[in-house]
DNA sequence: TACATGATGCCCT
DNA sequence: GGGCATCATGTAG
């Protein structure tokens, strides 16, 4: 296994911001999953934002439900919900308790415990490509660190005693992207997706 | 209680 | 590039 070298876990303050500061504040960043079997860590390399208000394609435009509270909650705590009956996506949630707003991950490039990712996503790693198809996407990156509503919705990412959690080591952004977000219908053309540019685990 | 739909991914052409 | 599986959720009735 690849040696992390240091790595410092993310405040909730970091999280205390606009989505769309955080969106792009997380690019680079870690997401670390501690299984039976060892750590399962990704580097993240794209993001959306989903703002409040005023944003149609947010689970938080029409108030707050049963699905949605996380988002209302405190900053840093993970959304994740179910979709198209087979998915799971995560967020995390933004700005201070009783403001709602959260940041979509959507894709990590895969740093360490590739084997065990690979085994929960049903799949064989034999080349490059294969490489890609471990967490690229919303829903594979879920099923890679086996990430479920049951499991996960409204955790604690900056706890460190969960075992999904957010960091960051010495790892430097180049240059970032910005485009509009993908597989939506409402607000399509909001530039709010963001990316490391030239990074080839995006999932577009 | 019924129904339309979706922040996706996989397989087929 | 297009079709489709599959079901939780929100909204209407």
């Amino acid at each position: 296994m690849k040696s992390l070298g240091r790595i410092s876990r993310l405040s909730q303050e970091f999280f205390d911001t606009d989505p769309r500061n955080v969106a792009r504040a997380l690019l680079g960043k870690l997401l670390v999953r501690r299984t039976v079997n060892g750590m399962l860590v990704g580097r993240v390399v794209e993001t959306e934002a989903y703002l409040g208000t005023g944003d149609d394609a947010a689970h938080a435009v029409s108030g707050r439900t049963a699905r949605n509270f996380v988002l209302f909650g405190p900053p840093g705590f993970a959304y994740v919900y179910f979709v198209y009956g087979n998915h799971y996506c995560l967020n995390v949630s933004c700005l201070p308790d009783g403001v709602p707003g959260c940041v979509l991950f959507r894709a990590l490039e895969p740093v360490s415990g590739i084997d065990e990712m690979a085994k929960a996503r049903g799949i064989a790693i034999n080349g490059e490509n294969d490489l890609k198809k471990l967490s690229s996407g919303p829903g594979r990156m879920c099923e890679a660190l086996g990430i479920t509503r049951d499991r996960d919705n409204n955790k604690n990412l900056t706890n460190a005693k969960s075992d999904l959690q957010l960091a960051e080591d010495d790892y430097c952004v180049d240059r970032i992207l910005v485009t509009p977000r993908i597989g939506i219908t409402k607000s399509a053309n909001e530039q709010l997706r963001y990316l490391i540019a030239g990074n080839r685990f995006v999932s577009a």
